[in-house]
DNA sequence: TAAATATATCGTATATTTGCGATAAACAAT
DNA sequence: ATTGTTTATCGCAAATATACGATATATTTA
């Protein structure tokens, strides 16, 4: 951790923890390709990505820490997929995040003052 | 940026972007607590947080190069708020990204293989 | 056993982030 | 003009992040 997290709340230190796991687009890309194909191997994600293969495992590592994704061993590749309990979690902290107050309104306040 | 932004989607970089700025429980806080009051002062942000008046400074200068707040010069103080554009657009990306796929279904498929 | 394949880890260079004290800048009030 | 108030910026130290080549590890195949 960068921060000292002491004196945050909770939910806004998690909600931190998965907002920087999807803080660079390779992340990104990766999380993408796992949702849309339920599970692939380590190998495919490397050909998608324009980073060498040391940096896409250093990503996979991070997602992994976050608790975003999982892998399962099938020698000799590693298949990888979302870990769903986790997953849900932080889509609930986000979702709450953004449709917190009146900024979610569909149909703005007047706010021509 | 930390990373080459070449060779990856427009969208993809956006969403990084974006969550890089709520990679801070700092930042969360700044941004739940205008969402919550509309707009406030500084000094308002900077009493409900735990560190120093420079920090906050410095992150809410993020904020604003994220395009996720503003600040008008209200002398001798300044009144932040969110900038309803680009929280829109934010939002949007961060809702796309979860709902994408099976993920979200709320049905789960079996997966009991 | 040796070679090939797939992935993780190490070592390292460079850049960025976080945090804060000190100070600057802008303005109001005396 | 001096002082007080509010916020931004500078300068610095320490910690993290990003990227990659080289290498280690594990397993399959020849």
């Amino acid at each position: 951790m960068a921060y000292r997290s002491t004196n945050y709340k909770e939910d806004e230190v998690q909600l931190a923890q998965f907002a920087k796991a999807l803080s660079h687009p390779a992340r990104i890309a990766i999380l993408k390709l796992l949702a849309s194909m339920d599970t692939c191997f380590c190998g495919e994600i490397v050909e998608e990505l324009p980073i060498a293969q040391a940096t896409v495992s250093q990503h996979l590592k991070e997602l992994k820490d976050a608790g975003l994704i999982q892998g399962c061993i099938e020698p000799p590749k590693i298949r990888y997929c979302i870990e769903r309990e986790n997953w849900k979690k932080a889509q609930e902290l986000f979702l709450d995040f953004w449709q917190q107050s009146y900024l979610s309104e569909s149909k703005n306040k007047s706010h021509d003052h």
